[in-house]
DNA sequence: TGACAACTATATACAAAGTATATATATAAA
DNA sequence: TTTATATATATACTTTGTATATAGTTGTCA
């Protein structure tokens, strides 16, 4: 229910074509948010059939480019996502990990397993935390609300190392002790 | 795929049937996961198809209470709940929060409107921390990887409550700023 | 120049995850 | 004893996410 106001708002700042959508939450939401052409599409027929935005079509002759369809919110359009934006959110965040899950059963495992499995988390978020702060830069001249989410992005990036580490060290300590139990 | 591999874990610790699953769930992890049983019914089906778990049918006669089906985790369901333990997590995690999706288009909206919204998701994750800080007490003794879950859970609780407070200061530090601008 | 890769663009089939609701029995309470 | 609540399963449906097909455009390099 939430994709298509994610297009709507995204088509509230400029028209645009599916392809462009896609492009545009890459670049800028990339790192948290991603979203499939075969989302895109049918949401943007949905859209259009309830009369959110109105659709133009660009044969390959009109721009010289190949064949699109233009996207442009109507006032309808941006009457709803006031509506939406004003309404309080459903349900608070669920996070859907299968790093996490698989950390709860880590126990039935190897530890060896479950430390390089960690490892191999430590070095991807490392990277993902170097694309945040590169990216920060940018978005501090795209208003508040684009920069705390930023800001937001980085913090969590930090804390969630941290304890990867933490966890790291723990799961060690905890796997010594176990050890010298068995001795 | 993963939600097969969370309930064969669950399996894995002791027999369950359906409903005790979800019971299990929402009691031990049901501030940050939630399952429905339109996912625990088919899921289990599917997992005793491919001979991962067998089903044990007991008549509302047998134990007094209502119909149930008991499942157990198979030698093959074991083997296989270790085989995707071992492997790398597909990709890491996406957040999805139609407040955080909000929030990022609420420079449409009203700057009221935002903050009180912003003062509900404080509310929420008030409550949220609270519980979390009890339930940890009982997590404590279940090993270092479901305590180290509970610990993860309380640092992003209390990051994620700064983050709104300091969210909520800047937007009105921001609003009067282009008030003034405006005057 | 002409073949081939890479990019732009849309579309659809399919799978997984999540929501809503129907059904039936058992137990507790009023 | 009727009613509400808890236990238990099932299925239809919607939304989200993945995979793949199709077709024109642009760039390149031999």
């Amino acid at each position: 229910m939430s994709i298509k106001y994610a297009i709507l708002g995204l088509l509230n700042y400029t028209d645009m074509h599916g392809y462009r959508i896609k492009e545009h939450i890459e670049k800028n939401f990339g790192h948290m948010w991603s979203i499939n052409f075969g989302q895109i599409y049918p949401n943007l027929k949905d859209l259009e059939k309830d009369g959110y935005v109105t659709m133009l079509e660009l044969a390959p002759s009109d721009d010289g480019g190949p064949h699109k369809k233009l996207y442009t919110i109507t006032e309808k359009g941006e009457e709803e996502l006031l509506r939406w934006l004003s309404e309080s959110p459903e349900r608070p965040m669920l996070i859907r990990d299968s790093f996490l899950l698989k950390f709860a059963f880590f126990g039935f495992g190897e530890t060896g397993q479950a430390l390089s499995i960690i490892d191999e988390q430590i070095v991807v978020f490392e990277e993902q935390l170097l694309r945040r702060r590169k990216n920060h830069v940018r978005w501090e001249r795209m208003g508040v609300y684009v920069r705390l989410l930023a800001e937001l992005g980085i913090t969590q990036n930090e804390m969630y190392l941290e304890w990867l580490r933490r966890a790291r060290q723990e799961i060690i300590h905890s796997d010594k002790e176990a050890v010298l139990e068995n001795a």
